[in-house]
RNA sequence: GGGGAGAUACUCAAGCGGCCAACGAGGACAGACUGUAAAUCUGUUGUUUUUUAACUUCGCAGGUUCGAAUCCUGCUCUCCCCA
């Protein structure tokens, strides 16, 4: 499913103008002239699914290997067991090994419908843990350890910060089994480049320092700038909690809202990021979003996007025709046209309560609908107070006090959708 | 251990015997405006079939009084000062 490699751009050039480049190690743009190069970004199995933050490494090896690299997502069996201490302010408690194969396992599955896994420059998939399980400690503190010092290892900002503190041993050896790493992958799968966050410049250096120490070998580093909002605040988080890649945890639909919310001083930056379109097109929708922003074209086409690539272009559809549905100018008779497959998944996620059957077909008094055959609203003063702010509506349309539910405001024969105001969805199953 | 201050609705914070369902601010929700944005303006924010009405609420339990969030007693908790 991912895009075949175009003609082979330059990868580092690809990622200036894309504003992902933070920082290089010197040599790193010779290594790309001189041919197609295979890289490795580390994914840490912290939870079960990988977050939307997760996909700007994701986009990196994408744009890795679309400028025609062979790219290598690994994923964190052994360094999951440790705990990466970076950017940690305390002690990471540590997974249970049932979880962490868990994590690992879907983590892994998201990663493949990323990479194009076929061709010259195919990706690969790796999980640390295969090559740490047949090594005793005695090894490596003798054959790794032994190649770095503790100053040195100290003076990473990792370390530094947690040394008032305090930090296990086993935290501060972290980046040691991530160095260790990309020695493996550079060893046996000649893995030139390994990439990551800016967080990760450290620990990605002191696999760079390894390889240099143990065997002379000269390889780069390569880290993207932590992507944030306009407003200084952390990307991927709502007040809902998190943006998962799972549609377990995030609905496709919430997923495409979260883009589609995207405030015009990031979405250019974030078309560059997360979406495979080239600098013309991209330049091109930026300016046409400039003529028109309140269309938000550019959130538009994000979402659609990255939605379609995480997701797929039926959920796509879903979420768009929900989205209408919820915020365009959709009517009644758009929404009583709706199939119930439809109505249950835009729905999903909105607060729902059984109603009898024979109550609405006798007529159902409006405050009675909205609280004691519902609960949707707490009080029947609350209702009251509700439908004299003219804030309800049944269907899309707004009612009076005086009004009465009755078989007519069915839809599917089955379904009334209750409104406050213009965000509070309640849907009443009747049956 | 001694002394002092306090506990009020989602939060902060007035009230110190009747006019208190309780000022005000923030938040939240709604309406107008709008781009499913921001800002702004307006309204609502204890329950009860709209009420000049009733009921439940001002840390907890009692008491004084025609009447208490307001006074008294005990209890619980919080904070401050001196040891």
């Amino acid at each position: 499913m991912p895009p075949k490699a175009n003609a082979m751009k330059n990868f580092v050039e690809e990622l200036k103008w894309r504003n992902m480049l933070h920082d290089m190690t010197p040599g790193t743009e010779e290594l790309f002239s001189q041919g197609p190069v295979s890289g490795y970004i580390g994914f840490d199995p912290t939870a079960d699914s990988l977050g939307i933050g997760n996909m700007v490494q994701v986009m990196t090896l994408t744009h890795f290997q679309r400028t025609g690299n062979k790219p290598i997502a690994l994923v964190g069996g052994a360094t999951g067991m440790v705990g990466d201490p970076s950017g940690k302010s305390a002690e990471r408690n540590l997974l249970g090994v049932d979880q962490l194969n868990h994590n690992l396992e879907c983590q892994k599955k998201q990663l493949e419908k990323f990479l194009d896994f076929e061709g010259a420059n195919a990706a690969q998939i790796v999980n640390n843990y295969d090559w740490f399980k047949e090594m005793g400690f005695l090894e490596f503190i003798r054959d790794v350890g032994k190649h770095l010092s503790v100053n040195y290892m100290m003076a990473k900002d990792s370390v530094k910060n947690r040394l008032e503190t305090g930090m296990s041993f086993t935290e501060f050896s972290y980046q040691l089994i991530q160095g260790y790493d990309f020695y493996y992958l550079w060893k046996h799968m000649g893995c030139n480049i390994q990439m990551g966050g800016s967080d990760q410049w450290g620990n990605i250096t002191t696999g760079t320092e390894l390889i240099r120490r143990m065997e002379s070998g000269n390889v780069s580093a390569l880290t993207t700038p932590l992507i944030k909002k306009a407003d200084g605040t952390k990307f991927g988080k709502t007040e809902g909690g998190n943006i998962w890649l799972d549609p377990m945890r995030t609905s496709p639909y919430k997923f495409y809202q979260f883009l589609l919310n995207t405030a015009d001083a990031d979405i250019g930056n974030y078309m560059r990021v997360f979406s495979t379109l080239g600098r013309e097109e991209i330049e091109s929708i930026e300016a046409e979003h400039n003529e028109a922003p309140h269309m938000r074209l550019a959130q538009k086409r994000m979402a659609a996007e990255l939605t379609a690539r995480v997701h797929s272009s039926q959920d796509l559809k879903k979420a768009e025709d929900a989205s209408e549905v919820l915020f365009g100018r959709a009517t009644k008779e758009a929404l009583m046209a709706l199939d119930e497959a439809t109505i249950l998944d835009v729905f999903e996620g909105v607060p729902q309560a059984k109603v009898s059957k024979s109550a609405v077909e006798a007529g159902c008094d409006i405050v009675n609908l909205l609280t004691e055959q519902t609960g949707f609203l707490a009080s029947n003063g609350e209702a009251r107070r509700a439908l004299k702010e003219n804030s309800i509506s049944i269907n899309k349309s707004k009612v009076a006090p005086d009004y009465s539910a009755t078989s007519n405001d069915l839809i599917d024969g089955k379904y009334i959708l209750l409104q406050r105001g213009k965000k509070n969805y309640f849907l009443a199953i009747v049956e």
